[in-house]
RNA sequence: CGGGGUGUGGCGCAGUUGGCUAGCGCGCCGCGUUUGGGACGCGGAGGUCGAAGGUUCAAGUCCUUUCACCCCGACCA
């Protein structure tokens, strides 16, 4: 992508409606717009950066068997009802509205109900059976306050996985899968298993605990009681003696945390199947009840947190799956032979497969090189008369302060090397 | 929803006890000089001062109502 062709523009200073740091690089940077409180837009940036995240939930998700669904945002009455979750007392955080004729339609804020319909249409037999659906998209809850940038908002992408089961034990076994295929998720978006946290959590009716992925991070909203040697971690929710000795935890090695809630998975036994009316038929032809398990992560709020985490003084560092692109490739100067090397690069690694956005611009070298961080991607290459005349490109990382002038085969081999997966 | 704060060109801000053509920086347009860490000069364009109502000879400034945004708290099935 030829930056002359991106229609964003960065910005020196943070937008005065923002505190969060996330936001305000983000926008800076011109990867999230925001509409209004806790609603953004995403440009080909951010975008690019969701669709990164998203590319590798759904490969873990498809590893552990899940069908990938695109369910409707516009949520059938009824169906709420029959589970009780219509009504304002029980769900306090829907959006509504109605339809010309006056009937109420929900805006979904969870797809529980949709989805355990829809595989009535399918399900019935034991052999049907088990079944796991997910689906990534976004969700609007009207939260009393959205806050922190993409880290709470009205309408956010989440990852949303159902699980049908035909007994508690096949149940357990793919809740565990799951947990598992999360921390591997969390650990390939840059957050290794050092801060992030399988935590117990309030399970509700159907478990004792559920599961709640945490990072630790200062601008967490959850409190956390940690045990690094044993890697578990227990919510303030749920910090009892009782619990803690449960656990056969130490109160003496746990220390408290903040962290962001990036992932939860929890039993729902068989509360929404059974309520509708989704069961099976047994070997031995007795219905039987369907066990049901639910596994979000909140995608947008993963995006956030990553810019919360991944960043300094001069801009955005994207973790190298995550970056929308790999390289910064910068041309400084308008003479002749700077852009004719400069366009002939970027010809190169595109055919390469090397994603690169290519500031073609006619700006000065400050800018361009403020830019460059700003962006966050993970190298920076500069092609200038400097270059040139010492026989090629300079190749810089964004972590590092030193740059190296490499020639073309070396750079398109460096560069390709380890490119992402 | 309780408390605190903020709304002035695209962005960040100033604007005194009400006073006459509403300023500054960034960005934008034109010309020129520049070109390795967000350049400089000259000339331009762009504003219902969040909105509505009121007080006054006169309102960005005072009063009332209202909307939006941020932060703390509560809430987060």
């Amino acid at each position: 992508m030829r930056r002359s062709q991106l229609f964003i523009k960065t910005r020196k200073e943070a937008p005065a409606d923002e505190e969060s740091k996330n936001a305000q690089l983000l926008i800076r940077a011109g990867y999230i717009h925001k509409e209004m409180a806790g609603v953004y837009s995403y440009t080909l940036l951010g975008k690019t950066v969701i669709d990164n995240l998203s590319q590798i939930i759904r490969q873990e998700m498809n590893a552990v068997g899940g069908n990938e669904v695109l369910m409707s945002t516009l949520q059938n009455k009824d169906l709420w009802e029959t589970t009780g979750r219509w009504d304002d007392k029980a769900v306090d955080n829907w959006f509504k509205s109605k339809l010309v004729s006056g009937a109420e339609v929900g805006i979904g804020l969870s797809h529980e109900e949709p989805i355990t319909n829809m595989l009535r249409s399918y399900i019935s037999s034991y052999k049907d059976l088990p079944v796991y659906t997910y689906q990534i998209q976004d969700k609007f809850r009207n939260e009393l306050r959205a806050k922190s940038g993409l880290l709470r908002g009205r309408e956010f992408l989440m990852k949303d996985l159902y699980s049908f089961s035909r007994t508690q034990s096949e149940h357990d076994k793919f809740y565990e899968k799951v947990a598992a295929a999360y921390l591997m998720i969390f650990e390939r978006v840059g957050f290794a298993d050092d801060i992030t946290y399988r935590t117990f959590a309030s399970g509700g009716i159907f478990s004792r605990f559920s599961d709640e992925f945490q990072v630790l991070s200062h601008v967490g909203e959850d409190t956390i009681y940690v045990d690094e040697a044993k890697k578990m971690a227990i919510n303030k929710e749920v910090y009892t003696d009782e619990n803690i000795e449960h656990l056969g935890l130490n109160k003496g090695q746990l220390s408290e945390k903040r962290a962001v809630e990036v992932g939860n998975i929890f039993a729902l036994g068989s509360k929404y199947s059974d309520a509708l009316g989704l069961k099976f038929t047994d070997e031995s032809g007795q219905q039987q009840s369907i066990i049901m398990g639910c596994y979000g992560i909140g995608v947008s709020r993963l995006m956030g947190l990553l810019a919360e985490h991944f960043a300094d003084e001069h801009g955005l560092v994207w973790p190298a799956n995550i970056a929308p692109y790999k390289v910064y490739l910068a041309s400084l100067g308008e003479a002749a032979e700077v852009s004719k090397a400069a366009d002939g690069l970027y010809e190169a690694l595109s055919q390469a497969g090397v994603s690169v956005i290519y500031d073609d611009r006619d700006e000065r070298p400050g800018e361009k090189f403020a830019d460059a961080d700003l962006f966050g991607l993970p190298y920076r290459v500069v092609v200038s008369q400097k270059s040139l005349e010492q026989g090629g490109f300079e190749l810089k990382s964004r972590t590092s302060t030193s740059t190296e002038v490499v020639p073309q085969e070396k750079l398109l081999s460096i560069l390709s090397d380890s490119r992402q997966d």
